[in-house]
DNA sequence: AATCGCTATGGTAACGTTCCCAAAATATCA
DNA sequence: TGATATTTTGGGAACGTTACCATAGCGATT
């Protein structure tokens, strides 16, 4: 049997503490009960919890000792509300079910962690209402700043939100008064385009995605690139998907039905449509590579087990998380320095793409001179 | 411009007014500016906003246009400090960005996005010490209850986690007395041993895994079928590896080292060691289906595009996530019935499979008789 | 010995809600 | 019309912290 020694207090703190003790039975101990254990004021108890210098190191000491005998735990809405920082910072990507997502989710997870914040995951679907939706979901938890792939066009939604926020992803560039992490676009195709070029495919055919922002850069840096080659750009075959497994395939069994057997080379605007070529490649009973070589873009785990591998440009998706969270702590921390970080793709070598052993660059100048 | 027409109130009202307003120039409207802007107490507006029925009618329009004037929203912390619910969940897996764990997210998210609730993510690495951080951390941001998927052994730390839990994952039956959700192992393994029988695999090699609880009961499962289906287990060939391509691959090369020829099937413990056997298999210059078969374990995604595609017994991964929610939130609503539920695993067919036109099935009653 | 500074502590008012109780306003009935 | 239900409202007191201010100690300085 446990009874409580009489205290000698008369004032406002007997009836605090009546309360706490008769409650404290199966209820989580709060710093008063702490407080009343270590015989001390809640201030000082709050002092010790928080590393504060103004307090003896023998209070402290039996603060700390009365905090692991009851086993107490700092009530984090309470400290939140107080001092109007929860330490939860939102992720909204459009799927965390999608690998690329989930790499950046866990680069942001795990820079989150590092300073001690805690992530709310959310996922959009690429539709702008749930986007609304989570990000008002954010903003009532209070979250001091968030991390979003943003899907809806209209800035209204992230202007309003009114809490710190980073973008990530391609279209980040529609804010550009935003902070935002995206990977490097125009160098990862440039690098692409290289390597191919560099295996003897000047004209590789492409599979780009639906006609977003996306693919209009990815077309401009194809453009620009081939322009500085000497490559007419309007020569290039070019076939349209929607970035899934089934529209790559679609698309390139369109490309070889108009190509033949002039399509040596594939550049595909994501890895999914790449891995669709591939099928269609063994469907029309051509080989990759030998027959026709394939590119990606994305470097999703999938490709690896592709046979043949499939050599890819691959993003830094969880740099992209990591860099990403970086910044919102920093924009929290009020180093407010607006940046616009893009993170450098790099080539993923497998064993989609050989050497095109016919006939040399077919360059502008050739055309225009011949 | 805006002037604020002059209020009767001559009591502490007035003050609290007074700050409220001269404050209220960047900062959120709260509770008290809106029965400010409606004229009437913040009692009455909590009403509007809880829909209470004890709220006339014409003051709840007043209330809820003032909130729309003013931008207002819910602060939750408050709320959930006050009345002791968060709305946040949370989950604790091994990885996020393992297609695998990303899926259950995505289940166990959109679940808890239908009641309303936010999920709190985060990855343990399969690592006691953070799964126990973690748990920490959930507990001090009061989530309301979480889904763990626990991977330390001792009993302490989720014991003490205090909070509604349900446990996902095959590791969650060194638990009984807490409520879980896992896929049905036992009934997989049969399906997919079914299935090779049929097409006349009756001793697949077994590619296992280290020798954790999983392994214990794929074996254990395996054991039993064959002994129902005449078969000695003990002629079956297997070899360990780690769950991973590279040790799979290795482990198949042992495999067919061993074996030789005999090798016509293999049952992998896990997708990933089935990808890294389809590699040995190729490597070894063997062709699947036709010289070997391969039957996976897992669903996941990159299976379907190896080549062939990987047949692979399937897991509810989504499936585990919504239904480990559901759980979750029955448990919180007070419907604490315990439960354990097991979802049963589907047979995905894609090519690595062929018909073994091979000798009839080997029985142990012809070992035994012969 | 009185004063000054400094550290260590206690008390109290926030933070923005919800919940309960009392009181006011209105409706209902005899 | 007066008394009694019933609905609608207001006023605090929580919830568990932190921030600020005041003050009690106490050694150092004059």
């Amino acid at each position: 049997m446990v009874t409580f020694p009489k205290y000698q207090w008369e004032d406002a703190g007997v009836q605090a503490s009546a309360v706490s003790m008769s409650k404290s039975r199966n209820r989580q101990p709060t710093i008063i009960d702490i407080a009343e254990a270590a015989g001390v004021s809640k201030s000082t108890v709050a002092r010790a919890l928080s590393d504060s210098p103004h307090i003896g190191e023998k209070t402290r000491e039996r603060v700390l000792s009365a905090v692991r005998a009851l086993g107490y735990e700092r009530n984090h809405l309470a400290q939140s509300l107080r001092s109007g920082r929860t330490g939860m910072l939102g992720l909204v990507i459009p799927d965390i079910a999608n690998p690329f997502w989930a790499e950046v989710a866990r680069g942001a997870q795990d820079e989150a962690a590092r300073s001690g914040a805690s992530l709310l995951v959310f996922s959009s679907d690429w539709d702008p209402a749930r986007e609304a939706s989570h990000l008002r979901a954010l903003r009532q938890a209070r979250v001091d700043g968030a991390i979003v792939n943003p899907v809806a066009d209209n800035v209204d939604g992230l202007g309003r939100f009114g809490l710190p926020v980073v973008l990530i992803g391609s279209s980040a560039e529609r804010f550009p008064e935003l902070s935002s992490v995206g990977s490097d676009i125009a160098q990862g195709v440039a690098l692409g385009l290289n390597h191919l070029a560099m295996l003897g495919h000047h004209r590789p055919a492409l599979l780009l995605g639906s006609p977003r922002l996306a693919r209009v850069r990815f077309l401009r840096v194809v453009h620009d690139h081939c322009i500085a080659h000497d490559v007419d750009p309007s020569t290039l075959l070019m076939e349209e998907g929607e970035y899934t497994v089934e529209s790559g395939r679609a698309a390139m069994l369109r490309l070889l039905e108009r190509g033949g057997d002039a399509v040596r080379c594939v550049f595909a605007a994501n890895d999914l449509m790449a891995l669709g070529a591939l099928l269609a490649v063994r469907e029309a009973g051509l080989k990759c590579p030998d027959d026709v070589s394939i590119l990606g873009f994305d470097g999703i785990p999938a490709g690896a087990f592709s046979d043949p591998g499939l050599t890819t440009v691959a993003k830094p998706a969880r740099g992209i998380g990591a860099e990403g969270m970086k910044l919102l702590v920093e924009a929290i921390e009020g180093d407010v320095e607006h940046r616009r970080v893009l993170l450098p793709c790099a080539l993923e070598v497998r064993g989609s793409l050989a050497e095109d052993a016919g006939a040399g660059p077919a360059r502008l100048a050739a055309v225009g001179r011949g």
